[in-house]
DNA sequence: ATCGATGCAAAAGTTTTGCATATAC
DNA sequence: GTATATGCAAAACTTTTGCATCGAT
């Protein structure tokens, strides 16, 4: 997705919701895309506190705008182990996520198999599947080589 | 796994690192072994005021103690979407969570088609496997009813 | 002009740390 | 007796909230 298509998405999600078009909403979003990882607050604010020294967005912005973003469904959150929310642009295919424990890089993948078993899981026990997170921990073959 | 078998546990653990078996230790240990749910450090600390009035357990010694006793293996802990860590008496079974967003009740399972399908995506990303999380989120059946 | 959004600072919530004291060994 | 563990309070860290002001519409 490009940053025009996304920020044409928020355009139209801030127009429904007769809400405001924001600089800083687009910044956040902007950063989150950028972002070759999975972007926590502290990060987001951070890097727009490097490249726009002249125009702040302020840490409270970015999590009433990350809020706002996840409920809007522009973006999503993982909750890693560590217990620090990550942020990523939904794209809409749902995919699941590997995590290298010594560098910490993340890849995203999606096997049909998992997810149908899933759906097999969730009957047995009579629940309603709304969603669903699995990610699995390892070393990477890059941190494996040491 | 009983009390006794658990608390066995752990005295052969603290022998073995040469550190103290504290009455706060078992305490805790005993809590979430208790619990019926998976359990946070506020909720155990609060259990222990209650119950142990003239024996107080400060908040700082939880939290010490959960490290702890994540450390050695005797608990394992789970990080929800809302990010908060709940911990739970490691028993040996490899097992994954279905959660009711509504309710909050998790029921544990494991199911083998998928422990063998996240071996083969592993092997894909040459990522060697070290644990994994997975978690179902959707409305139980009581939870459905209304 | 209106009403939502922002920045700041304060508050709230969670977890960690320093230190004097208590306690297991 | 010695070294670890504890309780308390303070600090650190993360997230939320109140409020005056700004800015998008």
């Amino acid at each position: 997705m490009t940053k025009k298509e996304l920020f044409d998405k928020l355009k139209i999600v801030v127009k429904e919701k007769a809400l405001k078009y924001t600089k800083q909403r687009e910044l956040i979003l902007r950063t989150i895309h950028s972002s070759k990882t999975h972007i926590n607050a502290e990060q987001i604010h951070k890097k727009l506190t490097i490249s726009n020294k002249n125009n702040k967005v302020g840490i409270a912005t970015v999590y009433r705008n990350l809020l706002f973003l996840e409920e809007t469904g522009l973006v999503l959150s993982i909750s890693l182990e560590n217990n620090l929310k990550r942020y990523e642009i939904n794209r809409h295919k749902h995919h699941d996520h590997l995590v290298c424990i010594h560098c910490g890089k993340i890849v995203e993948f999606i096997n049909q198999n998992i997810e149908k078993e899933q759906e097999t899981i969730a009957k047995k026990f009579k629940f309603k599947l709304i969603n669903h997170t699995m990610h699995l921990y390892g070393v990477c073959e890059d941190c494996g080589k040491d």
